[in-house]
RNA sequence: UGACCCGUGGUCGAAUUGGCAAGACGUCGGGUUCUGGCCCCGAAGGCUCCAGGUUCGAACCCUGGCGGGUCAACCA
């Protein structure tokens, strides 16, 4: 399949973690909980991990985190193991979060000594209330203060299996009242007396899963740990556990990355589950399912799920992707691997009245012209044909091009015939073609060289085989499932339909990793378990009698209301240095950022002092200085002659951020760093004229392309002499010179 | 009603980190054709959610708004 290589965020940070020296090496994991069956979703997830890991000469481990043993089981365990090799990947080990249970208990004693953790005897309804809302903060458990000695006497008699399940839970103390509901000091363990699939009765206490997830990816080396989006809040709590436990930089990061949606799939796990238990479908593997067993299932190979999951990219935006797309990328793959076949699956018969004599063989090629491959087989062409019903017509609409009364078409390979005589039973439906054939034309081609409408796919009567086909539609109605609150009312009862099709006789041998495109009726795949039946993976595109086409929803004229924004502050103090400062002729929107952070409105009242003009002191502090947080070694001075050095044009905006960045980096005199580095606005006319003169010289194409009209390009060319000045050039000098070269 | 995340042609998404708004799918037109497939050529489709601000220059930075998502399991 073609190579696609498009850039995404995770990668871009991998890229610059790996050239600045952060990390030396890439780990990743995939981390799916052994409780059902893996899905497209976790495709997406196996793809991005393995992947980053693969791309960047890594490692990537499979690690099941087994930490609730109620729900979790080892058939799920063998079950994923097999679908993550069958998409074509290589662990480097198998890990289970149950292998670090010793020393994840080892952390949550140590956390305990240190205050840091406790142990809560409130009732699950005590918790969830003294939880707060999202609006509103919680409030501490009358168990939050235990000493830290009894906290310890405690966990270890709740690990000692002394207490019953329910009665008490370990937490991390972080704060009650954070905006962060998962910071409100989470669950690290709970008491469940049951069997582990892995570990057996060793443990009574489980960790949950913020509390192992974390700190098995420390222990592991991880380096960069990739999930969904619904784990954004989560993170902190990540990076709380990971600190406290003693991991210094670098240390492993969490990188959230929106979920894969597809129109038309379901891929809720309980939900998913649902379909099996209550017989909706087949079973994990039945091919409507968007499991990976059910779509191997179906014939998709593992080259298509790593091509869409490629060409849908790595973002961190909700989005849905079109199931064109997905069925585009399945048809892209199938192409060059699928032999074509012809197969007739609603049949109708065709007697050829004036064959003589018995069944011919004909050559048939395996390929079309555009698949660089050469191979064929032989078909049987005999007095008694089927055609699919849909190709004839007793009364054609316009630009028909099968078969019709009194039309000649050409069987594909076979010969031209004409439609001579049309049966219909008593009821009007055509129950046979009587047609006629031109045996000058074997192979399909006419001697005299006439044109045909239309080819059309046929099997012989005698020679073909039945066999089950399964034709499938998406297993919902609506383009998003998991939206829906009675989801099972949209299951569309005809998503499967099991017909009785005529095949050409070289199917028999058909086995389960055969592929095939019935000709102009779409790919097909042999069940796995019983090659007799086959599955359609996808339907060819039509040109023809196409769904109906998406009417493109014009954009939506957002009319929005123009509200003037109030930029005042409310509370007294505020307005009245807000009013101070549009006075001095600041801006509304910079005043009103200046006169609520009291932090930075003390730094430029103090740089006022050394004489920096006000406007525009506002302007930078607030624009460039506000945005970079930490100040460093940034001094009021060292601002306030930053910007009257910007303000009397002895250095460009662009150099004021770089001295900027190094102020605060290194602090220093705003002179002396402008000199060091070089960073002097260069105004020389005649330099900058010699150097635009030289960059239109190298682009004549670009030059070309802005004389006729593309103007956009003037910033190209602005960029280039930028670039050549390590942006020390007089931009608006550089932009007359352009003017006056470019815009005659 | 709080915190956080996210808004780029119909869809998914790039944009060398502030300097030419890529590409793919879809749509439309044409070519080719023994598959109404594939392939080839061409076209349409954008106030980069809105309003301000900063800047020589903003999809990108700042402020405010609008819209969507996530979070109040002893699940993961």
């Amino acid at each position: 399949m073609a190579e696609h290589d498009s850039s995404n965020f995770i990668r871009e940070i991998i890229k610059s973690d790996l050239a600045s020296g952060k990390w030396d090496r890439v780990q990743t994991r995939f981390p799916p909980e052994p409780n059902g069956y893996l899905h497209l979703g976790h495709a997406k997830a196996i793809c991005v991990d393995f992947g980053m890991a693969e791309k960047f000469d890594g490692v990537c481990n499979l690690r099941f985190d087994d930490t609730n043993p109620v729900a979790e089981d080892e058939e799920f365990v063998r079950a994923i193991e097999e679908d993550v090799r069958w998409l074509g990947f290589a662990w480097g080990n198998v890990f289970h979060a149950s292998d670090y249970f010793g020393k994840l208990y080892a952390i949550a004693e140590s956390l305990v000594e240190r205050g840091l953790a406790y142990v809560d005897e409130q009732s699950l309804e005590e918790m969830r209330a003294s939880r707060g809302t999202v609006t509103e903060p919680g409030t501490n458990s009358p168990f939050r203060d235990r000493s830290p000695a009894e906290n310890l006497r405690l966990l270890r008699e709740m690990k000692a299996g002394k207490h019953a399940d329910g009665t008490m839970v370990l937490r991390a103390k972080i704060d009650m009242a954070s905006d962060n509901m998962m910071l409100r000091d989470p669950l690290m363990y709970r008491i469940r007396h049951i069997e582990h699939h892995r570990v057996g009765k060793d443990w009574c206490i489980y960790p949950m899963y913020d509390y192992a997830h974390g700190l098995s990816d420390a222990l592991e080396g991880v380096t960069h740990s990739i999930c969904t989006l619904e784990f954004d809040n989560n993170r902190a709590v990540y990076d709380w556990l990971v600190d406290k436990a003693g991991y210094a930089e670098p240390r492993t990061r969490q990188y959230e990355m929106a979920r894969l949606k597809l129109q038309h799939v379901m891929l809720s796990k309980r939900r998913l589950k649902k379909l099996v238990v209550d017989g909706l479908v087949d079973g994990w593997d039945d091919p409507r399912m968007p499991t990976i067993s059910g779509m191997r299932r179906l014939g998709i190979r593992p080259e298509a799920i790593r091509s869409f999951v490629e060409r849908t990219g790595v973002a961190r935006a909700d989005s849905l992707v079109s199931r064109d797309l997905w069925e585009s990328i399945i048809r892209e793959d199938f192409n060059t691997v699928a032999p074509r076949r012809m197969a007739v699956v609603d049949p109708l018969e065709v007697e050829i009245s004036n064959w003589e004599g018995d069944t011919e063989w004909l050559d048939a090629d395996d390929w079309p012209r555009d698949v660089p491959k050469e191979s064929s087989r032989k078909i049987p062409f005999s007095k008694r044909l089927y055609i699919e019903r849909g190709d004839f017509s007793a009364d054609p609409p316009k630009k028909w091009r099968r078969l019709a009364p009194g039309v000649e078409v050409r069987l594909r390979y076979g010969y031209l015939v004409t439609c001579d005589e049309v049966i219909t039973d008593e009821s009007g439906k055509v129950t046979k073609l009587v047609c006629s054939y031109d045996p000058a034309t074997r192979g399909g081609d006419a001697p005299d060289g006439r044109k045909v409408g239309g080819t059309l796919h046929w099997v012989s009567a005698d020679e073909a085989i039945d066999r089950e086909v399964r034709l499938y539609k998406p297993l919902f109605t609506v383009d998003v499932p998991d939206a829906e609150e009675d989801w099972e009312a949209v299951i569309d009862a005809a998503s499967r339909t099991i017909v009785t099709a005529k095949l050409e006789p070289s199917l028999k041998e058909a086995t389960a990793n055969d592929r095939f495109q019935f000709e102009r009726l779409g790919y097909f795949a042999p069940d796995g378990d019983d090659p007799k039946v086959f599955h359609r993976t996808v339907e060819l595109k039509s040109g023809w009698n196409k769904k109906p086409a998406a009417a493109p929803t014009r954009t939506k004229p957002v009319v929005q209301e123009a509200v003037v924004a109030d930029y005042r502050p409310t509370d007294a103090a505020s307005a009245a240095r807000f009013d101070e400062l549009v006075g001095a002729g600041v801006s509304e929107p910079i005043a009103g950022v200046l006169a609520t952070d009291a932090d930075l409105d003390a730094l430029v009242q103090e740089a006022a002092k050394h004489g920096a003009p006000p406007v525009p002191l506002a302007n930078f502090a607030v624009s460039e200085v506000g945005p970079r947080g930490d100040r460093g070694k940034l001094t009021a001075k060292s601002l306030a002659d930053l910007v009257s050095l910007a303000d009397s044009d002895a250095i460009n905006s662009g150099a004021a951020k770089k001295v900027l960045d190094i102020l605060i980096a290194n602090g220093g005199e705003a002179q002396a760093v402008v000199d060091a580095h070089g960073l002097g606005q260069i105004s020389d006319t005649g330099a900058l004229a010699a150097m635009v003169a030289e960059v239109l010289a190298q682009f004549p194409d670009r030059v070309a392309a802005y004389k006729g009209g593309r103007k956009g390009l003037k910033g190209f060319f602005v960029g280039q002499i930028m670039q050549r000045t390590r942006g020390t050039a007089n931009p608006q000098l550089v932009q007359s010179l352009l003017a006056e070269s470019l815009d005659v």
